[in-house]
DNA sequence: GCGCCTTCTATTGTATACAATTGCTATGCG
DNA sequence: CGCATAGCAATTGTATACAATAGAAGGCGC
């Protein structure tokens, strides 16, 4: 989209996944116009955007609100993802070239690089690890991968949890790219689509046990 | 959405789906909305939404045309209806109720009589085909899935080559529903899964048959 | 005091006018 | 004659004013 609209869409999100939104708060137009600083017109298209993303939901009356996600739909938010990326790496696999697996090792040796410290660069880690997984979906070369995918990735709940994540659990992740790397270079779809979907489903694992000590 | 918006998108999408639109189509906003008759406000959220669903594409400048899709991406497409469906499939099993079966059952009986006639009903097979479907991704019970499935499934180029299927092909679907609703009657999630997966699968391939004679 | 109806207010939906951008065409120069 | 460029036309993007609708509040009768 266009100029306001897309920093309409960035700010909204940006307030929703790290500024002072919380679940279930109520939103109108106006104020997310104001907090973008456009106009409610291309505040509509980003709304629009969000929700498509469920980040924010519209209840039966039109009215905006912050998403709040029972524990099942997060269940189920990692399990579709953990399908729909495992399908993007065995898609991936088959169509490789040497210069993007030289970029996927340059990004995971920037993420050892992240967590190599003594207190983690949590917020680094996190970036090359999108620039990981979106080098993959880019050579899945489906546009409808790329379509749905990204909504099911970056999520309030997951980035609210990621400071919580051990070392161990970020080291672990630097080892599976490096194995979906190797799967790579073998051009064996079914072992990178394997890796993947262990990949994701550890990461919930990680994510739930760090969601239950944030309860306590 | 709203009222001017959704008979802006319904207008749209049967103009695309079943009117004077071709694959690669300029499209202008003010055309579409001449369609609609409402003003090019409600269009261009209907507009978002189609695009969503890969209906229209903006190219680079932002301009809008009807899409054309590769064959790959067909391919692409049902690969991944049949993974989601599947799913779908799998979560409602565990999640039905004797109502909702007694609703598949009698959906499929309307199925099979619309094509019992010697000339089938394709019309009327293409509903209740789509109610059958639209009832067990309800009972999924899934929001995501909710969201995402719809656009994978109506599609323009099915749509445009479903009244070359033979009789034949068409009976196997009512069987297939048949087959679905036993394993949902047994609460067997992997063979409802299963069911659910080959007859996408055939419908793939009973897609491709037709559309490589309309080739011709 | 309780419940229902009315009125008012807040919020979303639509149209329209205008701004910005992009593509196209024509014209001039080499 | 070809190409570059300037200006024009067409299209999309944004803001704003107004319309419609849903929710809240207040008043009235019982």
């Amino acid at each position: 989209m266009s100029r306001a609209s897309d920093t309409a869409y960035q700010k909204i999100r940006a307030f929703i996944l790290q500024g002072d939104a919380f679940p279930g708060m109520q939103l109108t137009e106006e104020k997310l116009a104001d907090i973008a600083g456009v106009s409610r017109t291309p505040v509509r298209d980003a709304v629009q955007r969000l929700e498509n993303e469920m980040l924010i939901v519209r209840s039966e009356s039109k009215r905006l609100s912050v998403a709040d996600w029972s524990d099942g739909e997060i269940d189920e938010m990692f399990t579709l993802r953990a399908m729909l990326e495992c399908h993007a790496a065995e898609r991936a696999a088959t169509r490789m070239d040497a210069k993007s697996i030289g970029l996927l090792s340059q990004f995971n040796d920037d993420l050892k690089e992240a967590i190599s410290q003594k207190t983690p660069d949590i917020k680094a880690f996190l970036d090359t690890n999108r620039k990981f997984h979106d080098m993959i979906l880019e050579r899945a070369q489906s546009p409808r991968l790329s379509k749905i995918l990204p909504a099911l990735i970056e999520q309030p709940v997951v980035r609210r949890t990621a400071d919580q994540y051990s070392k161990d659990d970020l080291e672990q992740s630097g080892q599976d790219h490096d194995e979906l790397i190797a799967a790579f270079e073998a051009g064996d779809s079914r072992w990178a689509g394997a890796v993947m979907t262990s990949h994701i489903r550890r990461a919930f694992h990680t994510f739930s046990v760090a969601a239950g000590e944030q309860e306590d």
